[in-house]
DNA sequence: CGGGCCTTTGACTGGTTTCAACTTCTGTGG
DNA sequence: CCACAGAAGTTGAAACCAGTCAAAGGCCCG
């Protein structure tokens, strides 16, 4: 299983691997799986590991005064799942994180991030690629979320990620895009007869 | 000039930045101003510096296709100006840069900052650092714009960044939370008579 | 004093939400 | 194998929030 994330720390890292890092790595990450529905985090407590996902989906989500269910974050396999402010304040979580599908998922526990950090420079590389990403995709979805109507924000998530459009539900995706189910219905409606 | 940098450096790092490194720093700085209205960076051009803000205030913001400016970020004295995308990847911008008030401002070409990486461990801790802020700043701004409205996002806003509030008008402050002048002054209005 | 820039306000418009009803689909247990 | 409940998607009508446009007034500065 941990072969997968080796494949994917290839693609990120100019560092090559060594069998001795390799090595550390294969023994900081714990194999977990989870359940469709069941939770790697929930809101009020902290985030201890981030989450690799070797098979399924997640989502990460806000649940507002409401009840309302708000999707900040979804994932595929080859992404990271976890809350980086609960993670990097040692506080608790606003955020719920759960499994859409059943996954099999590579847990690194804080801890054993921050040590590899020093020790395995590719896992660095990779952090710094990560977060810089994570940034940039950020920025994109904030501007298209300020500047924006529902049409077209729909149709920039089908061409930025378009092996997350068949994974998750219609009011899941809406719900990421910031409108209702019934208004993305109506979107795709519209879209279809052109 | 480059006093108010090291100041600013010390409260980010662990790190010690000894005499040496502080001659690295002071070399690979280029201190510069500019007049209110005047670029650092426009759209179409690389980004070639980050900015760190001695004293004024700037603005990023996007253009659209019918030629409304979209704030993307507002910053002060104390913090760094640039687009990350543009200056990661070595492709010109969508964004503008310009300053709102006159400016006093350090340069930063990326060349340099790619060795200060490499050779100062403090000004490394702080570029890591500031990414993983500006990702907790972006995800909370992205959370109230997905899930607050009007009101609700003016009122966060000026509970996370009291010191923009009375930096720049009104009309750049609603097209920072995504609304218009027009809303935002009914939104204070309302506000008021509570 | 005049011109820019900014803010406020009203009337109107329009995109989105809300709510509820109805349909389809799927998985589960009898 | 069918019945049924739960989850998901569609659709229409009404309500609402925010955008648009235009006019008027305040303020600062040359």
């Amino acid at each position: 299983m941990i072969e997968a994330f080796f494949d994917y720390l290839k693609n990120f890292s100019s560092y090559p691997v060594s069998e001795a890092e390799k090595d550390l790595l294969k023994r900081a990450f714990i194999p977990s799986k989870l359940r469709k529905r069941q939770y790697l985090l929930q809101a009020g407590d902290q985030c201890k590991h981030f989450a690799f996902i070797v098979k399924g989906c997640m989502r990460q989500y806000l649940v507002d005064e409401k009840g309302v269910e708000h999707m900040v974050r979804l994932g595929v396999e080859g992404w990271w799942m976890g809350d980086r402010e609960s993670w990097v304040k040692v506080t608790p979580s606003v955020f719920n994180i759960d499994a859409w599908e059943d996954c099999q998922l590579l847990l690194i526990p804080r801890q054993a991030a921050l040590e590899l950090l020093k020790k395995v420079p590719a896992f660095n590389e990779m952090t710094c690629q990560l977060d810089e990403r994570n940034n940039m995709a950020n920025q994109r979805r904030l501007t298209s979320s300020l500047s924006s109507n529902a049409e077209k924000r729909y149709t920039e998530f089908v061409d930025w990620y378009p092996e997350l459009v068949d994974r998750f539900p219609q009011h899941i995706i809406a719900s990421y895009l910031g409108i209702t189910k019934d208004t993305l219905s109506r979107v795709k409606r519209h879209l279809m007869r052109k």
